[in-house]
DNA sequence: GAGCCGACCGACCGATCGGTCGGCACCTGA
DNA sequence: TCAGGTGCCGACCGATCGGTCGGTCGGCTC
């Protein structure tokens, strides 16, 4: 019994998981492949049968969480409501987005601003998706900006700079580990603690933005 | 001439100096000793003349960082004046400090997030100091929000959550590389981006913070 | 001059990196 | 029954990693 029948699915999938709790936790040039492969109980060289090479593999676990916080954070986007509305359930649905997988929020920021740990040469495809599936949710997150400003709800900002600030605010959070654990003295995965921050997260956007927030 | 007495108090400032940019921009498992040696002008060895270890190099790096950002920010956290009005002070105390060095706000959110990339074995006491110091600079900022809700000038927000809020968002605005220059359509640290941040990201904690914004 | 010292270097170390290769075990369909 | 494909493996590759070592060089002090 090595593995084959066992379970006829998994493997790439248990790849992707362990790799995800991985990158999360160290980046992508803090991750050996050896690792990956001791976590998930292959061997180094199995990996690269269903991976091309460590940046694939990389850029398919960003793209699994991206898919996964789309998944959440488009509907509250473009759901029914007033622009008001829309924001309180979009900070909700990137509340739950985030903590529904503990390592989503870190490997996200990494994604985000680390200018893309490789681009030497070209990137490959998977990455030009990663991008455009992240654009395309920022693009929504602005029309819902401006939709609020233009229906008198929202005061005159600017849309770009609220973006950052929110997008800043809302993936710091879960991602800031031992310094967000001692900020709050506790866990930032508690039930009580998710519970407070979906509420003050939703409270503090509403109150920067809404022109009549109560 | 190799670098004697060309400038006598240098070569352990240029490599800081180096380092600081490089771990900037790929994190501490991304960068070589060789490649900070290479842009240093200096030959591998010589760093391990100057610096103990490759964790004692980032170290001092990060806490050079962490006092160029303290020496700005915490005048404003004590200055004179009512809660909102250091709020204030503070929301462009920040942005000035990160503007200063664009390198330090990478720097700074892979610090706070970064689970320090290491502590193996345990870490440095060049870590406990960097830690000691942002754990200050924290408190400070929490001791002032809890002066706004007590003199009734601020909402009654949770202080630990306000405060990773406004960290995250003012830290990943200055580090967001690409994805922030893609967002504004424009560099983050022209002198208009700049000018803009600093007003938007004040008004944005104001309105969000204090209960007559106005 | 003698002797010391700080700054620097090239060469080298064992370990680990991402990735390749040939082959084994098993399942499937003809 | 057997050919082909899939999933997996250990052994191995060249390159690079952080770090060490012996030694050179120039300036400083007696």
């Amino acid at each position: 019994m090595t593995a084959t029948a066992a379970q006829i699915p998994n493997s790439r999938e248990k790849i992707l998981e362990v790799a995800e709790a991985l990158f999360s936790r160290s980046g992508f040039s803090g991750v050996g492949m050896r690792e990956v492969a001791e976590q998930a109980g292959l061997g180094k060289s199995s990996l690269f049968h269903h991976f091309a090479s460590k940046q694939s593999l990389f850029f398919e676990v960003v793209g699994h969480v991206l898919v996964r916080i789309a998944d959440r954070v488009m509907p509250a986007l473009e759901g029914e409501g007033c622009p008001t509305e829309r924001l309180d359930a979009t900070s909700d649905a990137m509340v739950d987005a985030l903590v529904e997988h503990p390592t989503s929020a870190r490997l996200l920021l990494r994604s985000l601003f680390d200018d893309h740990p490789f681009f030497a040469d070209e990137l490959p495809p998977e990455g030009h998706a990663v991008d455009a599936a992240l654009l395309h949710l920022i693009g929504r997150f602005q029309q819902l900006i401006r939709d609020g400003i233009e229906l008198g709800e929202f005061r005159d900002v600017s849309v770009v700079d609220a973006t950052q600030t929110i997008v800043g605010a809302a993936v710091f959070h879960f991602a800031s580990g031992d310094f967000g654990e001692t900020v709050l003295g506790g866990s930032l995965f508690s039930a009580e603690a998710v519970a407070r921050r979906r509420d003050e997260q939703r409270a503090f956007f509403r109150h920067a933005l809404v022109l009549a927030p109560a």
